[in-house]
DNA sequence: CGGCTGGTTGAGGCATCTCAAACGCAGTGG
DNA sequence: CCACTGCGTTTGAGATGCCTCAACCAGCCG
């Protein structure tokens, strides 16, 4: 959170390097898969076979619900899991769209129970990666509650780009390969909303559109982002319960 | 989801039965613990020694943001459990407090890991519970970024039916142990509104207030609270993606 | 009694949505 | 080559749903 860019070791990482290792040697069931830009990896219904490890390339989720809305639940990088909400009903409960070239590791549920079962490492990685997941959520289900519109794309940007840093990626530029609309379904609000709210951003000079193509961005100060966020905080508490 | 009480088996209710006999045989180190309302089971911050497994009584949880912002994240029932959101970092991201008179079991993280590795039902009920609490929490995000504010409420109303529903109690009656303004914190509105999308709602005789204390409510038809929230749907169709 | 907490309701304001128009761009087909 | 179309984006103007502020009520407790 607090200081972004100076975040140097990349914790997550080497761990799951340390995990697919091992995966690898006891996983032969395990595959390759390489996905383009708008494959679907999965899709909602369809019977979960596998969960899938982003070994490159990011990745959109999305959630149906029984009356047919679908929102879009999460963006995901390289080093996260997919299809963790499949897993009780062994189904997909959502898509799950490659929002560009991408590569994952397919690793059959049965066979990655057996190795838990033989490497307590590789079991703690997999409950911390959905326990992680969980946290993340809760988030996002903060930032949507309590942050105006303006803070809540601020925010959504600074996450973004805080998720590229830890997995040391720049972090000073990002390619939205989201539509506007998209990011609004996201986000819980308009597209227009979404629009208005990116120029406003610019204007602060909190962001900028040096291609002059607008879905290519410069964040040249991140934690500027992250006090904007902090400071609509201050103006109206929102529905936060209390700001201790 | 959609025939609500027509529901007859507890599907979860078995296994779990089955799980915690597994437990209590393997698991010495799990111990009981009372709570009266109101109190903490954990709290944001300390660090996680144990799951907690929910036999009797109803639980809420938070989570807290880097900048100390509070939301309401969960309500929780019997058979469900707590802290899996603390596993990655081995320590609470919030709160979880008894709302009633209720019992968990304290389940030593470390211990539990060795039945699962033990056992391989244990763990992929372990798994499958996670990955509940996944999916319920994208179906939240879903209901309060794409429902009006009555549609909201109405739908909070639902789903805690629902979930009384599937542990077999009765859920035609709510005790409402949330002010309106922790209501309007986990939905994201703020309190008159949900006080105003209550009397609307039992204007339109979807839920009544038969004591007289405001905190209790009868849902005469749940499935007619169902209807209302798709319908609501079809009016302005949010900020939903796509209405197949 | 008097203060406190929680709930309801009204009035007004504002943030966001909706509707609408215009633009750039890419693809397509004459 | 040039319409022509469709999609994504921006921006404006007006409508509105929700929030804020405020008053009031009821129950509870010291």
């Amino acid at each position: 959170m607090s200081t972004l860019h100076t975040l140097p070791a990349h914790r997550t990482t080497d761990r799951l390097a340390d995990l697919l290792e091992r995966l690898q040697r006891q996983l032969p069931g395990m595959t390759r898969q390489l996905l383009h830009e708008d494959d679907m990896l999965y899709r909602s219904g369809a019977r979960l076979q596998n969960l899938y490890f982003i070994r490159s390339g990011m990745f959109k989720t999305t959630t149906l619900s029984a009356d047919g809305r679908e929102q879009l639940v999460g963006l995901h990088f390289r080093g996260d899991w997919l299809g963790f909400d499949g897993l009780a009903s062994r189904q997909f409960r959502g898509d799950a769209i490659a929002m560009d070239i991408g590569e994952v590791w397919a690793v059959p549920y049965p066979a990655l129970l057996e190795v838990c079962m033989a490497d307590r490492e590789v079991m703690t990685v997999v409950h911390e990666e959905m326990s992680r997941q969980i946290s993340r959520d809760h988030d996002s289900m903060l930032a949507r509650c309590s942050l105006p519109a303006d803070a809540r794309v601020a925010n959504f940007l600074h996450d973004w780009a805080a998720s590229l840093d830890q997995r040391g990626l720049r972090s000073d530029r990002i390619k939205l390969r989201l539509t506007r609309a998209e990011i609004g379904n996201f986000l819980g609000m308009a597209l227009e909303s979404v629009s208005r709210a990116l120029s406003r951003l610019a204007k602060e000079g909190l962001i900028s559109f040096p291609e002059h193509d607008r879905r290519e961005l410069h964040l040249p100060d991140v934690t500027a982002l992250a006090r904007f966020v902090h400071d609509s905080i201050e103006r109206g508490a929102g529905a936060s319960l209390k700001v201790a």
